[in-house]
DNA sequence: TTTGCGCTTGACAATTTTGTCAAACATAAA
DNA sequence: TTTATGTTTGACAAAATTGTCAAGCGCAAA
């Protein structure tokens, strides 16, 4: 968009409503309406600023791609051993779940629309992906990591991070648990995936 | 609804129908114009059955749940060892998930609708849930499993099984897999977990 | 102050989605 | 063949959501 020049404060507002409702609150079919009431803005400011819902939509769904993107190369390119990288990559995925929690969620309903299959540039995932494992499987010949095969190990380490985040409601009920209890839960969660994972 | 008479083949048509579409296909946005024309019956049957779209989709969401819990008190009440009640719990799952990968997701979507949150019965999940801890707390002490807060292991397991299928679009394009890899994967999933739980 | 430019607004139109209803249809019983 | 009951249909109405437009507003520069 290059409408906005002095004033782009609501533009942003606009970003970050949509984002919440979306992202936060899990509202994956909010209105444009309920969006503008959120903002305490006027609906029509939204066709202004991105045209058309679906151009808003878009771009925060490229937006979040983009964020799971980098999330994802930061755990291979920093030179930390690897237990390290995992660390940081824990901390950095609760740091983001806090805020928002659906956005995985998100994306993956909306993973037939095509503009999403553009982004990964497949050369780049290729070297990101082969180095990782290459070290996953040292450590596995040293014997601090069960040996399996590396895809499997990021499932398990992945799945064991994401899900008790973004399946909360579901998983809180069906315990039936106070979102104080919850928390507590999700607060030990790092050390547990880390021993679950290491073996020493 | 006890409209249906002699002939609920329709009846039935519209609800598997909308379940394919919500479950199977991920479209949680899906109108009754498109799951009638998906159904290949007019539109109208769908109120004439079932009187509004929110009464049908409530009617589909209380049945997803009910699943779920049907699948947790199996894996409790069968009197099998910890092993085989794993077992024979990712074995339902994987069944259930190749019809409706998507149910999980949906239902978190759904899950600020009040009309959910009626049907645990508190004493029975505090039964169920305490029954189930103290097995595994016992194989805990056998040293089968590593020491945890049995939520956590839960928490883990119930990770490990259905993110990996719930995201598939996004980690398959994460990773770059073709749909025959995928699957590969998926296959050997119920051996890693087993294996990632299991000391011995 | 006036002018210009971008921002904001409310009213309106267009579109999409849902709900209603009377009539047509099918089929089995009388 | 009628009759009755339940099913299906298309047309219409209602509601919800989105898009467009001209006019008004705020504020800085002339």
């Amino acid at each position: 968009m290059s409408i906005q020049k002095k004033d782009d404060v609501t533009y942003e507002l606009i970003i970050k409503t949509a984002k919440r409702l979306l992202f936060k609150e899990g509202r994956f079919n909010v209105t444009t309406q309920e969006i503008a009431d959120a903002a305490g803005i006027n609906r029509t400011l939204i066709n202004y600023y991105f045209r058309s819902r679906d151009a808003l939509f878009e771009l925060v769904l490229q937006n979040a791609v983009e964020e799971e993107e980098k999330r994802r190369e930061m755990i291979v390119f920093s030179n930390l051993p690897i237990r390290e990288k995992l660390e940081t990559f824990i901390d950095y995925y609760f740091e983001q779940a806090k805020k928002y929690p659906y956005r995985e969620v998100y994306i993956v309903t909306q993973m037939n629309s095509e503009s999403i299959c553009k982004l990964n540039n497949k050369d780049h995932i290729k070297r990101l992906t082969e180095k990782f494992f290459l070290e996953l499987e040292h450590e596995m010949e040293k014997g601090n990591i069960q040996k399996m095969e590396p895809i499997q190990f990021v499932l398990n380490f992945i799945s064991m991070l994401i899900l008790p985040v973004c399946m909360r409601p579901l998983l809180q009920n069906s315990f039936d648990l106070a979102d104080e209890g919850y928390d507590n839960i999700l607060a030990n969660r790092k050390e547990v995936i880390l021993k679950s994972i290491f073996k020493n």
